[in-house]
DNA sequence: TCCACCATGTAACTGGTTACATGATTAC
DNA sequence: GTAATCATGTAACCAGTTACATGGTGGA
């Protein structure tokens, strides 16, 4: 069944709105103005994505005219679409996820620490570490094997990539310890932590 | 007129097969085994991509059958086409190219020493080094703005957006030293480099 | 009054995805 | 003979882009 899979847009409108209950042009603007990736913006594909949300049941619009201003549908998760992004959120780490789009890992770590818990983001960036640290091997002894085969630019815009991925895998060890140090705070160096924490 | 523009796969596609003659097969293997981006590979792209730059005159095919294999379609570029692909490669960078989509540009720049002068390939990554680097300044001002406001696992994300774009920016200056250093080889330490060089 | 902006929507087009179909050749 | 792989293609579907349309609201 599965009626059909939420696209990476529909997982970003997901995420936001979990977030922050909003209105399609509220979605807009943060598509346009922050560097939240690079998604859709447009109207076109805003608007008929909210509805095939909707129409899934995963969110839910309701028009508010509180103030003076223009009708405004708000929308909403429903606790469907809580699971969904959960369940996104939560999806293992496969080979190959790091080769086509760390940018939608990112996006899913992006909303992590609103919708999961400190100890699965941190599962999460240490598997998003190891998945980098390998493409990161594989690719080297790609360039080690090809370089001589390869042109000056063909080569240089793999060390690109590379030192891409690195920077990546180091920034997954200093987010990690991040957490980790979030983590110590909230617990303020006793030993009765019960999980939650803050929010 | 301009019939219509060209896409990234289709530059894509000009770009390999300047470099080499090839058939869709050829071009279906590139695409899914080295990490020149994450563009198709699949039949559905590749050979309607294909169709389409034909029809415009930009590639041309012709069967082959010289051994006993099955035939085999090998495009070459038209002149239209190397026209097309140059003036692509040629292309200023302006603000917002590199926002969505370095990897265009990266794109380009792999193609570059192939289709354009030394000079032109310097000249394109010191523009590309600008152009993060005011990026970067961007982002890190946004940064500093908001970082109260956001949650630490968005804050993260955009830090580990900050040190990609970082670290594509001193890659930059380390590609261009490398043309420096293969355009002091090529004249060999005298005065007299009339421009142009080898090829 | 008129402009700018808030806010939502729609329609035509384009291109990519998945999945299927086909057939030739080579190696076992 | 049959499996793998070379090689090309097609069809149905889906999502996104651009561009346009609409209308409310607030301020000059």
């Amino acid at each position: 069944m599965a009626t059909q899979d939420t696209s990476v847009l529909g997982f970003a409108l997901l995420g936001l709105i979990h977030q922050k209950p909003s209105s399609g042009y509220d979605l807009r603007k943060t598509f346009a103005e922050t560097a939240i990736g690079n998604y859709s913006s447009s109207p076109g594909a805003i608007y008929p994505g909210l509805e095939r949300l909707e129409s899934r049941g995963l969110i839910r619009g309701v028009v508010e005219d509180s103030a003076g201003l223009r009708r405004r549908r708000l929308y909403r998760l429903t606790s469907k679409g809580g699971a969904e992004l959960k369940r996104w959120l939560a999806r293992p780490i496969e080979p190959g996820d790091v080769t086509r789009g760390a940018q939608e890992l990112m996006l899913r770590f992006s909303f992590m620490d609103q919708a999961s818990g400190t100890d699965a983001t941190i599962a999460f960036l240490t598997s998003f570490r190891d998945a980098l640290k390998s493409y990161v091997s594989g690719l080297e002894s790609y360039l080690r094997d090809n370089a001589p085969k390869m042109t000056l630019s063909g080569r240089l815009a793999l060390e690109c990539g590379v030192r891409g991925y690195r920077s990546m895998h180091d920034w997954a060890n200093y987010a990690i310890s991040g957490y980790r140090d979030s983590r110590i705070q909230s617990t303020s160096r006793s030993a009765k932590n019960r999980e939650g924490g803050p929010r």
